[in-house]
DNA sequence: GGTCTTGTTGTACGAACGTTCAACAAGACC
DNA sequence: GGTCTTGTTGAACGTTCGTACAACAAGACC
């Protein structure tokens, strides 16, 4: 403490006083850079990367401020999860509410395709954040606040997409157990979101989008092109 | 130790000799017990419960006797995985090769329903599996040798998928491309798996079981019927 | 009964874990 | 410059982690 530091452009008359040791933020601004940090750990390292030790390094600050922002080291994981899948997942749902509505610009068909590639789209289709996913979903089945999170989120999503079948399959005549496809449908992205993060070579974003649509096109008919 | 202790009835002529402290076992009898104990703590926890203490615990063994027979805590993970997995896999492949191979009691379509039905059957599609399947999933994104074998072992999975349709669709002068149909069948099993194992309210094995029939079906035609 | 092999035990160790909390200091306010 | 609020630090604690290893004993063999 008693060396000069390496950061000394701060100090503007004193010549002897030190530059801060530490910068405060606002609460809720310090909770968010230790969520992102976390998260990073998460998408690095998977769950064992998850400690306290780690993040707070990531994050720049010291071993105390975890348990002073959160409750514990289990209420940073929740935090993690809302802020990051939660957030993504609700955010499509809110889009395709929001397609589904102006019913004008956006065709049924439309809609339901937008809906498809956004979930391969690079935003989600990424390696980070599927490895985030895949350290996730091996908490849900044993952490019960989680697992109530997850529950709610994919209730919503299934919900939404199977509104989105249906909207599309009624005014074709078809028939169709919209809530089914939209299960199954979701299975086989998580599924091939899987696949990719453990082997890469094994599908592309673009085979995955593909099969996504042969999948919902095999019980609606045709959605990408017209 | 001065107590009389609880299973006296091994004692045979000499009242002042205890019952022995423990049993002695062939080191490859001793393995498997540790690695059905460690399978054991795997299903219950997860994968923050794979640790020495408690699985020495579940095996009635004492700390010591893990690192005796493992090179590491990390080795015994490799066999967990080689044991409870790649075994039921290759189990599967096997089985399918030699139906294949039988072609007179098996035609194409049998041989590919069965295989169908072997994903969700309740060995393999039971809570406690896929609760295995989803801790190694977490670490084989993140463990090298863990990713090695998975990989061999799925590239082996898809080839006999595919060597299966293509012998239902040739016939059949059904243009497919049995590689991909295959990757995408996988990863809807998986997905369904994930599914279930995180909520059991959204899908049961049989409309599991169906979803994988549909999505082969609308490729190759009928398999089930006739 | 004596000896030998080797599977097993249980302690010891250092590292890393999550949590707590008294002391500190950055920055706003007067 | 002085005061106050409160975000931040870092040491301390008890626990649990994986590993190493000397001592032990079960069971085969003679």
């Amino acid at each position: 403490m008693t060396e000069a530091g390496s950061a000394p452009e701060k100090r503007k008359r004193g010549a002897k006083k030190s530059p801060p040791r530490f910068s405060r933020e606002q609460a809720d601004v310090r909770r968010s850079m230790l969520i992102e940090a976390a998260t990073r750990c998460l998408s690095v390292g998977g769950i064992g990367a998850f400690t306290i030790d780690r993040i707070c390094r990531e994050a720049g600050v010291s071993r105390g401020l975890i348990n002073h922002h959160f409750e514990s080291l289990d209420g940073l994981l929740v935090e993690v999860y809302k802020s990051s899948l939660y957030a993504s997942v609700n955010n499509q749902i809110a889009e395709a509410k929001r397609r589904r509505a102006e019913a004008s610009d956006w065709p049924p068909e439309a809609s339901l395709a937008a809906l498809v590639r956004s979930n391969f789209s690079p935003d989600y289709f990424s390696r980070e954040n599927l490895l985030i996913w895949l350290s996730l979903w091996g908490e849900i089945a044993v952490n019960p606040r989680l697992q109530a999170a997850h529950r709610e989120l994919y209730d919503a999503y299934r919900a939404e997409l199977a509104e989105d079948i249906a909207a599309v399959a009624i005014p074709r005549l078809r028939q169709v157990d919209a809530p089914s496809l939209a299960r199954n449908f979701i299975a086989l992205v998580d599924g091939l979101w899987l696949e990719w993060c453990l082997d890469e070579s094994v599908v592309t974003p673009q085979a995955a989008e593909a099969a996504g649509f042969e999948m919902l096109e095999a019980q609606v008919g045709p959605l990408r092109d017209g």
